[in-house]
DNA sequence: CGAATAGTTGATCAATTGTTCAACTATTCT
DNA sequence: AGAATAGTTGAACAATTGATCAACTATTCG
């Protein structure tokens, strides 16, 4: 009984699991997926990515449009960056920034049509 | 200064802002859509909804394939169960899971692609 | 009925996350 | 150079999350 460690069921559908087991993609691959999703999974940066969606704007823009501090935006913007899900650009003590690609925006909406019903 | 609560900058893009403003949907839309990435935000999650999306499966064979107890499993499906992304049908002791929709292999699919460079 | 199996549930605990605060860097203007 | 403004950063803290364990329910079979 090689699963008795982690299941004491009698009724595992082995061809079943062995089939899907090799069908699923690399474990890399889906633990890269689940932390794409951990950027979308926040109010403030969907906000915020939602907000960029509809242009460009600096740090200060969108704390007053979420009613947040600069600091709080400054910190999910660099997330944001790190994933790739946004991109600066400075004009002198000003930092603009925009949705880095048009993918982010597709996902965005797939979620929202899913939400909206 | 209106917004000097919480931005002390002095080059706010006000037009920028209030059209913005405008264009967003409503607070509650984009809260529903956080909570639903974060369905996906998770690696355990993103395994069993790939998983599920290759053929139903029973909360034992979901443990093998995952080598987790079929209590963390339980818990997870539940989530994913109030959150509408999976069905379930009992047949006897055992218990089906499937996706719940294309939807759900959709936006997978579309996260997925953005992964995959 | 009673035993066995599949699955669920609630409490607990460690780990992760998001905001705040204060201090910092970078750029502009005089 | 010095003051002012835009933005970043790290530490700290509360809140949320995910796995584990033990106890529970539901179904089948003898």
């Amino acid at each position: 009984m090689k699963n008795a460690s982690i299941c004491d069921c009698e009724v595992i559908h082995q061809e079943v699991v062995s089939r899907i087991q090799a069908q699923m993609p690399p474990k890399a691959d889906l633990a890269r997926l689940g932390a794409l999703y951990k950027m979308f999974a926040d109010s403030t940066r969907i906000n915020m990515l939602f907000a960029l969606g509809y242009g460009e704007m600096c740090v200060c823009d969108l704390a007053v449009l979420l009613g947040m501090t600069k600091s709080a935006i400054s910190h999910q913007l660099k997330s944001l960056r790190l994933a790739n899900l946004v991109h600066s650009r400075r004009e002198g003590q000003v930092i603009y920034y925009t949705l880095a690609d048009e993918h982010v925006r597709e996902i965005l909406n797939m979620g929202f049509e899913h939400v909206s019903e």
